[in-house]
DNA sequence: TCACAAACGATCAATATCGATCATATTGCA
DNA sequence: TGCAATATGATCGATATTGATCGTTTGTGA
């Protein structure tokens, strides 16, 4: 990864919340502590970061806490490294110049970060990743239209004509609160409602779940196993999981955590 | 393949990314190191495109234009005092509770510090607008769907099928370039596009205007003073101005500055 | 206060990129 | 066709960046 690139993602992270960590940025770029170290120094000069101890924090005021409350940044820091690793494979799967759509979602929203330096059209109804998307990234932004619900986050029209039904993609990219036998399933009613919108517009369904989706159940289910051409997961799937993902003809991504392993293997004898 | 091949594109690939590496140009162009180098450095001092280590950067304002922190820094500032007057005045017509339509531009973006303790349903095509209000207010934030133009900082659909169509409110707030004899006048055609669609989604059309306005003349003629329902505007303005609205039907608003702010504005007719 | 761990800065080797040079290929023109 | 001019590709030493490993500093909690 190039310097620029890097420093696009250090301040797209660093926009994205208050304060990151060094820890953080390593996962995110995949490059050495050094690195990133020295990335901060250098943007701390050019003015564009604060340098702290740990890691670097935003020059200005937060501008990108949370929408409402905080059910987004909460759940945001829960299995972030996962959440990241999970994400970048996904943003892997996309060519440039091919439309995409994104769902709302905290594991979603992890992709924009590996789409600064994109440019693609992407079609979202998720309110927070169209604002980090065009403050970030020079990608061609479209938003679905209607009510903006605070806490889900998310863009939506009670109506079934909206210009949802207008935008085409091969892939579309979603998460889920599980997944399982019976399919993708889902907890709350708007989120149902806004991913039905959405699910036919694209050819490819690529489901975006870290390894405890699987062992989550709800009551709400949005789509069988047939339906979904992809998943991507972290390294904890369980073989009988993958099996099952198998059997069903879904493709299987999993991506590989960087960190948080070293302590263990390094050992003290 | 040719040297002016190469570098159009060169210029095509730095234009939709940010950053482009040597690598990407030799896969993309077939040839050497060697001469990518060449052309990125003869590029370089034809100011075309930025040099940078292991690769070349878009020339263009460093990063991000568009909307990013301050939704319109140049005309921000200007006339920011008689544009707060004008906003002010537009959002005590309205009451809480009663939807209200407000079109995107830097008069209009003003009413959002005085709508922060409002409570009532706002659509708008303006993504600064739909940005502010939901960071900063409980109102009931309705967006229009489509692509997020970041010059105009408005989000518009090519389709007439959006959202847009099933709102409807008492009124509907607007700015504009020009306002003469012959109606409301704008720059650019695709804010035209825009405010068309809303123009009729609302019984009542009221237009948010400094004095320096009348004044103004464009190309591209909205609709005539008839259809306008209420001007604002500060006390620049001509008795021949007012007159005009007069005549016209136009019920007129002038908003008093900042310094004597205590005073209702003088309604006349 | 002390011990400990995390974070830091400096250094060095490995790697990637660059710039210069020369050999080769292509083009333009007589 | 033959020749000169230019463009291109390859090579190699020079330079910059990166990642790992030190010892040191800073923050934390007993």
């Amino acid at each position: 990864m190039h310097e620029k690139e890097r420093h696009r993602i250090i301040l797209s992270a660093v926009q994205e919340k208050p304060v990151v960590t060094v820890q953080e940025m390593v996962e995110l770029t995949d490059s050495s502590e050094a690195t990133i170290r020295r990335d901060i120094a250098a943007l701390h000069v050019q003015k564009r970061l604060r340098r702290v101890r740990g890691g670097a924090e935003a020059i200005s005021p937060p501008q990108f806490i949370g929408l409402a409350g905080r059910p987004f940044s909460v759940n945001e820091t829960l299995n972030a490294a996962q959440k990241r690793a999970i994400a970048r494979e996904a943003v892997n799967l996309c060519a440039d110049g091919e439309p995409i759509i994104i769902n709302g979602g905290t594991t979603t929203f992890q992709m924009v970060h590996f789409l600064t330096g994109r440019r693609m059209p992407i079609f979202t109804n998720s309110f927070p990743i169209a604002e980090h998307l065009l403050k970030h990234s020079k990608n061609t932004v479209m938003l679905s239209g209607g009510t903006i619900y605070r806490e889900q986050n998310i863009v939506l029209s009670p109506f079934d004509n909206d210009v949802t039904r207008n935008f085409y993609a091969r892939r579309m990219f979603m998460g889920a609160q599980g997944l399982g036998p019976l399919g993708l399933m889902e907890g709350d009613p708007l989120l149902i409602q806004a991913e039905q919108k959405l699910i036919d517009q694209a050819d490819e369904l690529v489901v975006l779940v870290d390894s405890s989706k699987f062992r989550m159940r709800s009551s709400l289910i949005l789509c069988g196993l047939s339906r979904i051409a992809t998943v991507v997961t972290d390294d904890g799937i369980e073989d009988r999981e993958a099996k099952m993902l198998e059997t069903a003809g879904v493709a299987l991504i999993v991506a590989r955590r960087q960190s948080s392993d070293k302590e263990e293997s390094s050992l003290q004898a």
